[in-house]
DNA sequence: TCGACGGTTGGTACTCAGTATCGTAACTAT
DNA sequence: ATAGTTACGATACTGAGTACCAACCGTCGA
């Protein structure tokens, strides 16, 4: 078993981390352990905080992929399944995912690069979303407000997992999109209206009333979201 | 008007990072070019990004009071007028803030900075919110989703103001909320669900239908939103 | 007027992350 | 076998950030 030398870079990274805290352990340290010159970590990790994070750019690839697959009938079934390829991604880490998680909670520097990765997510989601809706009413806006929504389920529901407080992350995950997703469909309803009427109303009254109700926005008639 | 070192420092800072760009600029220039010591610059600021990024704290501070302070009924209200404080410091730094945004659209390291200043913000919220919706259903989700949304809101407003593409920010800033909020009032209606009889009708039959359409959510009948 | 004192400053020295460069060993293709 | 490629180790350098110390400047009380 030929480990590489970046594996057990990464390996040296997460025990001296956690064994002495991250401002402690020099880049020097971790080469040392790991049986290899400093330069040979530079080659392979951009930065010191890049050891434990994860290898986002392939990641990133494999979710443009499928946003960029996605007919107009299929969008949100596509946020679906993207946001499903990145928590799938975690899960198949494990433990891995979860000494991140310590590292995270603990030390603000890599906290800080984690928030940066997880905008590029936002970023991929938002330009996707803003093609499909910026022709609507208040587009942009919510073109943004969708990408994030699912960008933040997805980590409720990540997080939810690396604490253990959840066995079924994927059947969670779409109870949290569900949650999530509405923005995307139309402008947003305040609240459901219904009206109900016995005939012998004066329909132009209701009509209006109507109308007053739902303000500017349009809006779909019909008995619910079939 | 004596300015002060501080003052020097940060006009400085900008001057060079604009004329030479941010890399290539050394905090040692800064520093002579507003004639003090090395030293004086780090005691004014823990490090070469925060020069030019706004004092969040002072601003999170009141943004913290002015949502500790909503009762039960102007939750809302407390919502919109926090983000109406840090939309108005950031309207009267004026160009200043301008001249972040241009830093912040080139340099990376400032960029990150600043989205995790964000962050600081969404979790602030978050906090609050968290109190207000925990206990209702999906609460704790949605309550992230709230604050996440509050932010986008205000950051969309922002930034068209920062382009100059629109002159009356605090306006959009309302519409921009209407168009966010409304996952906190209650759990999402994937769509308004409009029901409209002649009274011909079989009544079990409509609220039949009704049932299935709303689901397990629960719904408010009525005339819209009033 | 004097001296003690707290706060701000400038200077020096140090650690360490990150970059650049060079020589070398191992492997590959022809 | 040779030329080209790739990964590695070593060295030297820049610059951010920290620690420490000495000088200066105001104020207050004696």
């Amino acid at each position: 078993m030929p480990t590489t030398a970046r594996d057990r870079l990464v390996a040296a990274a997460f025990e001296l981390f956690e064994g002495q805290g991250y401002d402690a352990t020099t880049v020097e340290e971790i080469a040392s352990r790991a049986g290899t010159g400093r330069s040979t970590f530079f080659r392979h990790f951009r930065g010191k905080e890049d050891v434990v994070l994860p290898d986002h750019e392939a990641l990133l690839g494999r979710v443009a992929d499928r946003l960029a697959t996605a007919g107009a009938g299929g969008r949100e079934v596509a946020l679906r399944e993207a946001a499903g390829i990145v928590l799938a991604h975690y899960l198949a880490e494990g433990a891995t995912a979860r000494a991140r998680y310590r590292l995270a909670s603990t030390v603000p520097a890599i906290r800080d690069r984690e928030i940066a990765s997880v905008q590029r997510y936002v970023r991929l989601f938002s330009q996707h979303i803003h093609t499909w809706l910026d022709a609507e009413p208040d587009g942009p806006l919510r073109a943004e407000l969708v990408a994030s929504s699912v960008v933040i389920a997805h980590n409720h529901v990540l997080r939810r997992w690396l604490r253990g407080e959840t066995d079924a992350p994927e059947a969670l995950l779409d109870q949290s999109l569900a949650v999530a997703l509405p923005l995307l469909r139309g402008p947003a309803a305040p609240a459901p209206t219904i009206v109900i009427t016995d005939g012998s109303a004066d329909v132009e009254q209701v009509v209006a009333q109507v109308r007053d109700a739902l303000g500017k926005n349009g809006a779909r008639a019909g008995l619910g979201p079939a």
